[in-house]
DNA sequence: GCAAAAGTGTTTATGATACACCCATGC
DNA sequence: GCATGGGTGTATCATAAACACTTTTGC
């Protein structure tokens, strides 16, 4: 038992983790979908490779059985940070990630046993370079497209919410895309990830003319495989040149 | 006393407040003046109006007798903005002014005590319209130039680092200038807190032209008074339809 | 009359947008 | 041969940047 003068909160981190999944995903067992015949189709001219989100199935109360961020108890010598990832490790087996604290959450009530304060983190998982689905206890852990979310526990839509609009914000000032793509990507795969991060389409050529212009995104001698068209060139992205610039002021902006 | 039955760290709020202080400020007991002889004159075109930051000055250990920023611990029952603002207030008689959150700080072993998780908030106060110094208690509390700042308590000179850098980028994408200025200013005295805050020169007519492009800066039938020059065209912000605006999805961008 | 700041337009350069067709490949 | 996505350039428009002189007022 631990015993202090004053009364203290608790403390947690959540992280939002969001993946790009490359793979058809299977179809949920839809409990609410709305309206299927006033939407009956998906644009074409969008991808269907969506933004999902990294979640949790409790297993105890409260909310037992509810959807939830991964997260945990920020151990007394850790750094918050650290707690993240260790947690988000412990629940769900992924790691090697980018990560960056989103904010703290800490209306009383947010958690009915005792007033717990949250940190809660955005991170990215590269499900290309690391796929996690082997190392994911499949059970109380799985992926969500961000249309197709369950109710969640405690205030983590809201997190979830404030998690998304920094991800669209920094998707404009920094090259976060490349967290989700693997290292050789083609110019479309960055076209439709900055497509379903911003909910918005982009122009194919001004949108390649501007990607290259950079001088960021080098193309490879290498073509995509295993497609039924024509295969498209293959591109990296410059991290070494881009942190130089970055050094000296040099803005991102897409 | 209070027990639980796993460690729990304690919780504080800190503000980094920031005002614009438009009487001459006195002349500091100079400690440490780098070579006055290399920097003898401030550039008479870049106005002295400076931002500056509120600081208490502790009389308790750690660091008695250390500056520090304002702030203290969350009770269980409020709200961690609440808490900001309760402390702010109780410190340093400062109130009704814009908060945002900035984000957690919470490094093993930056408190000796015990583990201090602080949630550190943004604060800007309108010294023209809410004048503090009467109600702020002289002897633990002043305002300092950024330029002049001392050493603080814990890691507080990396907490407002990291607010002023935040500063900076809200500065152009939101109209939190208004914050620090009366409700009756004039265009120069927007230009010179733009100049103050993201530490460069601006364009005069350009920086006028864009600030009266936005339609929300409203030219009043007044004057500024008791000026040995020729007096300027006094301007309010026009709040209700930037908010109209702004939930639109207009930005601000200067 | 002079010092000090207010006020005012035009030109140029740069970046953003809009837009449509042919090409390569797998089936 | 056809379906599918890959790849390419130009003209227009809007925004940003550079730049210097006259006006008003207090002293």
């Amino acid at each position: 038992m631990f015993t202090y003068r004053y009364p203290h909160p608790a403390v947690t981190v959540d992280c939002v983790v969001f993946g790009l999944d490359d793979a058809p995903r299977p179809v949920p067992a839809d409990a609410d979908r709305r309206d299927a015949a006033a939407e009956p189709r998906r644009d074409p001219a969008v991808d269907t490779r969506d933004l999902t989100v990294l979640l949790i199935q409790r297993d105890l109360d409260p909310y037992a059985g509810a959807w939830a961020l991964p997260g945990g108890f920020v151990q007394m010598d850790e750094e918050l940070e650290a707690a993240a990832l260790r947690e988000l490790e412990e629940e769900t087996g992924v790691r090697d990630l980018y990560v960056e604290q989103l904010g703290a959450f800490g209306t009383p009530g947010r958690d009915p046993r005792e007033r717990v304060i949250t940190i809660a983190y955005l991170a990215i998982v590269n499900l290309f370079d690391h796929p996690v689905t082997a190392a994911t206890d499949a059970r109380n852990a799985g992926w969500f497209a961000l249309d197709e979310l369950p109710r969640l526990a405690f205030d983590h839509e809201q997190i979830l919410e404030a998690a998304l609009e920094r991800l669209r914000t920094n998707v404009r000032k920094e090259p976060v895309v490349f967290e989700f793509l693997p290292e050789k990507f083609t110019l479309r795969q960055v076209q439709s990830l900055y497509e379903a991060i911003l909910g918005e389409p982009l122009d194919k050529r001004n949108f390649r003319k501007k990607l290259q212009a950079t001088g960021l995104i080098v193309p490879l001698d290498e073509v995509e495989m295993d497609v039924a068209h024509r295969a498209a060139q293959l591109h990296r992205f410059d991290r070494e040149r881009y942190e130089a610039l970055h050094a000296d002021g040099y803005r991102w902006n897409a």
